[in-house]
RNA sequence: GGGCGCUUAGCUCAGUUGGCAGAGCACCACGCUUACAACGUGGGGGUCGUCGGUUCGAGCCCGGCAGCGCCCACCA
């Protein structure tokens, strides 16, 4: 215990307590307790290639006010930290970091050192494994300034258990998890076009696209018919993939084509005749009413060829250019010529040039109609996807099996969401998936498959028969690691074996953030007593990966949710309601703002948001949370100063005031233990804090003359043992929110820390405030405020002393006030107090003469 | 095209079984009152987006519309 301060402050507070938590282990997990004492909490791995910005703050904040919410209620608290570290995020921050790249093919340089001066322009070559040691190194660094800001933000994570998506448990949690998929039948390798990212030069998933509303134009030409009968006209955005066109297609029902059906046309320039088929998907209304199919120019093109069963005439590399070869089937001179000024160039430049070849040839209807479409991009990339064929892996989502998809969206319904519209998103999403989950990407950082193939006697590979490792030798890197009935020499050899040299998608990882948390593949003790877990919050942007994703693995491992609640935060808006990101340049810091309104001021704005309503980044209200801060420790210094050191704490709480005020804050703690035990940690919030001023304003005003204690008899006693009660069961409904100040209060008189006290009983308080009647606080407030309005109004000072007030009400209200009538007219320095009974409520004060 | 959320004081937002419109900020006035001047006390300020319905009574329930934001969609 400490004396009170003269002149208390929040001025370093921050460092002071988060080095005394560490130090004390306050926020340790308890793992002897069993599951049903524990709750514990998927807490998102952060991205620690970006820079933190306040909207993790604001999320990572509401979560840590919850989990010291279950903290306090005895429950032992499993909150660990993740860092997502794996991924192209990180492979891209550390190319322009370091100024280099990676190229695959080049061998392990134990002396290798990355350039002294990084030059954008020429990106030094490196090998994988030295390209992953820089990603390590990196990664090390920014994982310690993300530990610095959550512990200055004061989050409770036992920071013994913190995790990394590129570290051994992840990878092998990872890698078990696909090789059970695998021998489940749930993940699968297939040959198949997919979107693919022409600078990254890897496949994307579903879930990381975005469209993004581009300039276009459609372009129109004529596909020559074979009846003699003039042209057919289409209009297309991508008329460079015309050497790809393998059929136009119009919807069955449109007489204008239906004669058509059956036929074939011959394309302009290139002379390839293509059948004009019928499909539902065609729409009369876009353009002419008929589309050129192409492998591929847009996800349409590839159903229209899987259900028509047409052939694929590539003309795009991986690298997004034109291959140098036309398609065999362009056979004519003509067209063979016309092709070779497409050759080599990207996509856009083969548009631009095939242009002016039509324009040249009279092939060209009319002037390109410029227009603005949607265009599917990589989510963090610059370049619109193209669709390649090629060989990945992929995991059962329910995207193509629709009891699979009917056994998802049922976990949807068993989840609880916080707050409940937020299923929406996730139902949408999942009715509207159109294939399996693709988890192979042709990068370098990441967790890698742990297979390898059997090299034929010809060379050739088998990737139909892969080589898998035993469970108790993962992680494994089948790039340096060699497979069970092999030696080194035979890599890449006939006979011998290659290994599978793509990585997974960081959410292949991600998804199994409850497995890795709770040790799933190395801790069975562990995992019996956190899995499946109690509470997943995260951002609502993330719903289609992150969220859904983790229900498909467990889904799939367990046959159950791996939570029982998910709670969705807001978007952080800035001050002019825009989405903050960094493209708009609007990105605050955390530190910036953490260091000038202090950590409790911002937990105070951040938990002041409704759970999952987007929010403005309010300087203001971290004022508001400043200003409660402060309040909090000058009324807890006065109360603390009112309470004699020797005092028994068993006596009664006798007066009808004091007993009023513990029967309201009976109900606010009844009221914040609902809103908490139903994840709503604003309400809690704001129903302390109303109370809180109501307490001071007054309560303290009302009772401070009688606590003094000169009045003798129990009402010093009964002021005393209600301000103690009061105060400590105030102090505890704020810790979750102000870690910072009420614990330093609390170490003014108590010993231990606060945040593993007992959250307050409501039955106590009712039980101690007897027959306590809420109205006389209510009641008596009222007097008093219109006695001090009567002083502002008369521009006198609040200590003017009040000859007289009559107090005009009903006899049930006045009965209330004649309990606390003394306290009354000692906070209102009253000499006369009249109480007469009457209709109409009034308060009439008469100032005494200066 | 389908869906979700929001719309309440100048600003940011509460308003959960339908019952006389609230808080903070900002603004104005007063006050150094022995917890608090980085403060306190008081004041002005709103036909609760719009149209209609249910009801004794609607910010709240039902339906239509509008604006803003977001999610999803096969966007030639």
């Amino acid at each position: 215990m400490a004396a009170l301060p003269d002149k208390p402050s929040l001025d370093g507070l921050e460092r002071k307590w988060a080095e005394r938590w560490e130090a004390d282990a306050t926020y340790a997990f308890d793992r002897t307790r069993p599951r049903d004492e524990v709750f514990s909490i998927d807490t998102p791995p952060p991205t620690i290639s970006g820079s933190l910005h306040m909207g993790s703050v604001f999320g990572y904040v509401q979560t840590d006010a919850l989990a010291r919410f279950h903290r306090m209620r005895g429950e032992a608290v499993f909150y660990p930290m993740g860092w997502d570290d794996n991924g192209l995020p990180t492979e891209r921050r550390v190319e322009n970091h370091f100024g280099v790249r990676c190229d695959p093919t080049l061998a392990y340089d134990p002396d290798f050192t990355p350039p002294a001066t990084p030059d954008p322009k020429r990106k030094q070559p490196c090998s994988r494994p030295n390209f992953v040691e820089l990603c390590l190194a990196l990664t090390v660094e920014d994982e310690k300034v993300f530990e610095d800001v959550w512990r200055s933000v004061g989050l409770s994570v036992d920071w013994s258990l913190t995790y990394a998506t590129i570290g051994p448990r992840a990878q092998r949690t990872s890698q078990q998890a696909f090789l059970r998929d695998l021998a489940r039948g749930d993940a699968y390798a297939a040959e198949a076009p997919t979107l693919w990212d022409v600078t990254d030069q890897t496949a994307v998933a579903q879930a990381e696209l975005e469209d993004r509303e581009q300039p276009g134009a459609y372009h129109r030409y004529g596909f020559q018919r074979s009846d003699g009968a003039g042209k057919v006209f289409i209009e297309t955005t991508r008329p460079e993939l015309l050497p790809a066109c393998v059929a136009l297609v119009a919807h069955p029902d449109d007489d204008r084509y239906r004669g058509l059906f059956g036929t074939t046309v011959t394309s302009p320039l290139f002379g390839v005749d293509v059948p004009v088929l019928a499909h539902e998907l065609a729409d009369p209304d876009k353009g002419s009413g008929i589309a050129m199919i192409c492998t591929f120019g847009d996800t349409t093109d590839v159903t229209w060829w899987r259900e028509l069963q047409l052939p694929i005439r590539n003309v795009l590399e991986r690298n997004g250019r034109l291959r140098n070869e036309p398609p065999a089937a362009i056979t004519t001179e003509s067209g063979r010529a016309a092709y070779t000024g497409l050759a080599g160039k990207t996509a856009k430049q083969a548009r631009a040039r095939i242009v002016e070849l039509l324009a040249e040839a009279g092939e060209l209807e009319g002037e390109p109609t410029p227009i603005t479409h949607p265009v599917k991009f990589y989510e963090r990339g610059d370049r619109p996807l193209e669709i390649v064929t090629s060989r990945q892996w992929y995991i059962r989502n329910g995207g193509r099996d629709d009891d699979l998809r009917q056994q998802l969206l049922q976990r949807g319904k068993e989840l609880r969401w916080h707050p409940p519209f937020m299923q929406q998103r996730y139902e949408s999403w999942v009715e509207g998936l159109n294939g399996d989950w693709l988890i192979s990407r042709q990068r370098f950082f990441g967790v890698p498959f742990p297979l390898w193939y059997p090299v034929a006697d010809d060379g050739s590979v088998l990737h139909d028969t892969p080589i898998v490792p035993d469970q108790a030798s993962l992680p494994v890197d089948p790039s340096s690691d060699v497979p069970p009935g092999f030696s080194a020499d035979q890599r890449g050899r006939a006979g011998g074996f290659v290994g599978d040299p793509d990585i997974m998608d960081t959410w292949a990882t991600s998804s199994l953030t409850p497995q890795i948390a709770t040790g799933w593949v190395d801790d069975p003790d562990l995992f019996s007593r956190t899995f499946p877990m109690n509470l997943r919050p995260q951002g609502p942007e993330i719903i289609r990966t992150w969220l859904f994703a983790t229900i498909v693995r467990s889904s799939a491992e367990f046959d159950r949710l791996p939570w029982s609640d998910a709670a969705l935060n807001g978007w952080i808006l800035d001050p002019d309601r825009k989405k903050m990101s960094k493209s708009k340049g609007n990105v605050v810091t955390p530190a910036a703002v953490l260091d000038e309104h202090g950590s409790d001021a911002v937990r105070y704005w951040a938990a002041s948001a409704r759970p999952g309503t987007d929010t403005a980044l309010d300087v203001a209200q971290m004022k508001v949370g400043r200003r409660l801060s402060i309040k909090l420790l000058n009324a807890s210094r006065f109360v603390l100063s009112r309470l004699p050191d020797d005092r028994q704490g068993d006596e009664a709480v006798t007066e009808a005031l004091d007993r009023s005020m513990l029967r309201q804050l009976s109900g606010v703690v009844a009221d914040a233990t609902t809103a908490f035990e139903g994840f709503d940690y604003a309400r809690a919030l704001e129903r302390t804090e109303r109370f809180f001023w109501r307490f001071c304003d007054d309560y303290l005003e009302l009772v401070k003359t009688r606590a003094y204690g000169e009045a003798g008899g129990t009402g010093p006693a009964s002021a005393q043992v209600a301000l103690a009660l009061a105060h400590r069961t105030l102090l505890a409904l704020f810790a979750p929110f102000l870690p910072f100040v009420t614990e330093e209060v609390w170490s003014w008189h108590e010993t231990g820390s606060i945040h593993r006290s007992p959250w307050p009983d409501s039955t106590l308080l009712t039980t101690t405030a007897g027959d306590g009647d809420p109205v006389v606080l209510d009641v008596a407030a009222g007097v008093l405020g219109e006695v001090r309005k009567a002083k502002t109004t008369a521009q006198r000072s609040l200590r003017t002393e009040v000859a007289r007030v009559v107090v005009t009400d009903t006899a049930v209200r006045l009965a209330a006030l004649s309990g606390a009538a003394e306290d009354l007219r000692e906070a209102g320095r009253i000499a006369d107090l009249e109480l007469v009974e009457g209709a109409e409520a009034s308060v009439a004060v008469s100032l005494a003469d200066q």
